[in-house]
RNA sequence: GUCCCUAUCGUCUAGAGGCCUAGGACACCAGGUUUUCAUCCUGGUAACCGGGGUUCGAAUCCCCGUGGGGAUGCCA
């Protein structure tokens, strides 16, 4: 069988990491099964769905390379069948209006099925006794079971439960008189008799669970009479995302669900669901959750976690994609910085761990460093040009010289918003570091060598980086300062900032003139910060 | 409250009873590289949540705590 799985959003939003992260693994997984990867938009939310969430969403999934198979399947157009559905389950017993009590609209409500034929997911658990608080009655009726439990505290703790969680119950009174057998009345009560009872003991039922294998977190189960019947429909008539997501789950044909285990919990319900609507119930695989740095789950709230503001800050597509896999998920060797291909090949569900994991920034800088640092030079100055675009001192650059410095830059540029930092190599308008100024200049006798350098850089000769190399150690021996204990100052003097590629080489490729004017120029701002201080 | 899930360096992780004196990556620290560093190389600090079992042997299996998360909606 052809795998389909889908990522089904609702577009509330911004897009997040940690539900980009859900779209990233059901991709993987489909195109390491080959098979489909569907994209439907869950915009039964008509108040907060917007068309601009859609486009971000479809914008950010195009950034990240998220390619999907068929048409994008809209939740809002299939109202009506959601509806229908719900109608056909009350036609053949498997929900019921819920009475309401003021008369008003009647929401519909899925019965959890006291007798599911042919659904091999619900077993027997064993027989259970609840003790039930004397003080609050015990009530049966269609819509289940209500009664309290005692708290450890003495105070009754009121519960409700479906009526399929209490196969075989017997209901017994102070004195531990039976007072009440449900399979003896069941059909009365699907009809509408509702059965009160004061100062009950216990109840002693079969415990029955529903049960299903989840492809990552292993067999997992919850016992009937922790469930409720839930509402499908609202009194307005409209879907509630149960109905909708399983329905559409079904048209879709939809063979395994890759989601966030926040809802595991859903799936106990969902599973009843597609049987009602006789599908066979798909393979669930439940991802754990992103946590942000306060260790919480991502949510729209928290605004640096959009995936536009990834691309915004300069970061690569690849390279988030990249660090967003290893959340979670790991190749079981050492290898982290994976190719596409490889991540399709080697992903697998059962390889997913199920504990939350923090997504860690510094990490994503370096994957970032990494996939800049193997760029092919002629992508990277291609990157960097558009990534300065905004700026005039990149866009009326000489191309050649361009090229250059992006070169020079390339294996130290982590980020490429950070080819901001090259401004210098373009424009005499930057900003001075006259912090690390003074500190290099802080011995009058680096001034005075770096005072002679000018000269030096004005002889005759090709301006290169041997050249300018040689110039530094000549002003160096006019003040015998140490050799090497220049480059620093001249750094500063000529660039305006501590930090960058070698001295030599962007002196050389800075040119003689800029060079030396901009010595001479730091020469007078350091006169000048003395005579001020 | 109840139910469910979860727990290895600060972070992401490897780990399927002996290969673990617990490995890798990021971060951090130190040294080196043209005394720049947000490059590169080398080295270092740093973890099995606690307590009980099971076993010849436990990070690994079981139980009980504790921490974290989820569910308990006519939200999705």
């Amino acid at each position: 069988m052809d795998v389909r799985v889908r990522f089904a959003p609702s577009p509330t939003g911004q897009v997040h990491i940690g539900n980009i992260r859900t779209a990233i693994f059901n991709w993987l997984y489909a195109r390491h099964c080959k098979g489909k990867f569907l994209l439907r938009i869950e915009d039964t939310d008509l108040e907060r769905s917007t068309k601009e969430a859609i486009d971000t969403l479809l914008e950010c999934m195009a950034w990240l390379g998220l390619d999907y198979d068929e048409e994008i399947f809209y939740q809002s157009s299939r109202r009506d069948t959601h509806v229908k559905a719900a109608e056909t389950m009350i036609s053949k017993g498997m929900a019921y209006k819920v009475p309401m009590a003021d008369g008003s609209a009647s929401p519909i409500a899925f019965r959890i099925p006291w007798e599911p034929k042919g659904l091999s997911a619900v077993r027997d658990a064993g027989d259970a006794v609840i003790e039930v608080h004397p003080d609050i009655p015990v009530k049966i009726r269609n819509a289940g079971v209500s009664f309290a439990q005692t708290s450890s505290k003495g105070k009754p703790m009121e519960r409700e439960a479906c009526l399929a969680g209490f196969r075989q119950m017997k209901l017994y009174d102070a004195n531990g008189n039976l007072v009440f057998e449900l399979e003896k009345e069941i059909e009365s009560v699907f009809n509408g008799k509702e059965f009160v009872f004061e100062k009950c003991s216990s109840i002693k039922f079969l415990r029955r669970e529903v049960f299903y294998k989840d492809m990552i977190k292993g067999e997992l189960s919850k016992p009937l009479d922790g469930m409720k019947d839930l509402i499908i429909v609202r009194s307005d008539s409209s879907p509630v995302f149960h109905l909708a997501n399983v329905c559409d789950d079904i048209e879709q044909k939809i063979t395994h669900i890759v989601r966030g285990d926040d809802h595991v919990e859903n799936t106990y319900r969902h599973i009843f669901l597609f049987h009602a609507l006789d599908y066979p119930v798909p393979e669930y695989a439940h991802l754990p959750m992103i946590v942000n740095q306060a260790g919480k789950p991502y949510s729209k709230r928290d605004g640096d976690a959009f995936v536009g503001d990834f691309r915004e800050k300069g970061y690569l597509a690849d390279a988030l994609f990249n660090a967003l896999t290893l959340l979670g998920w790991s190749p079981g060797d050492d290898r982290e910085k994976l190719s596409r291909q490889e991540m399709i090949e080697l992903f697998t569900l059962e390889r997913v761990k199920s504990a939350p994991a923090q997504f860690d920034l510094n990490k994503l800088f370096n994957m970032n460093g990494l996939y800049l640092g193997e760029m092919s030079q002629d992508k990277f100055v291609a990157y960097a040009a558009e990534a300065l675009a905004k700026t005039d001192w990149a866009v009326t650059a000489d191309k050649e010289y361009f090229r250059k410095v992006a070169v020079l830059m390339q294996s130290r540029t982590k980020l490429i918003s950070h080819a901001l930092a090259w401004k210098y190599f373009f424009s005499d308008d930057y900003e001075y570091d006259m912090k690390a100024l003074t500190k290099c200049f802080n011995k009058p006798e680096y001034i005075k060598a770096v005072s002679a350098l000018p000269d030096f850089l004005s002889e005759a000769g090709d301006f290169t980086e041997q050249f300018t190399e040689a110039a530094i150690r000549k002003a160096e021996a006019t003040a015998s300062v140490d050799q090497g204990k220049l480059n620093q100052p001249v750094r500063v003097a000529s660039t305006g900032t501590s930090v960058g590629a070698g001295v030599y080489e962007t002196l050389a490729l800075l040119g003689r003139e800029k060079s030396v004017a901009r010595i001479r120029k730091a020469l007078t701002l350091l006169a000048e910060g003395t005579k001020n201080a």
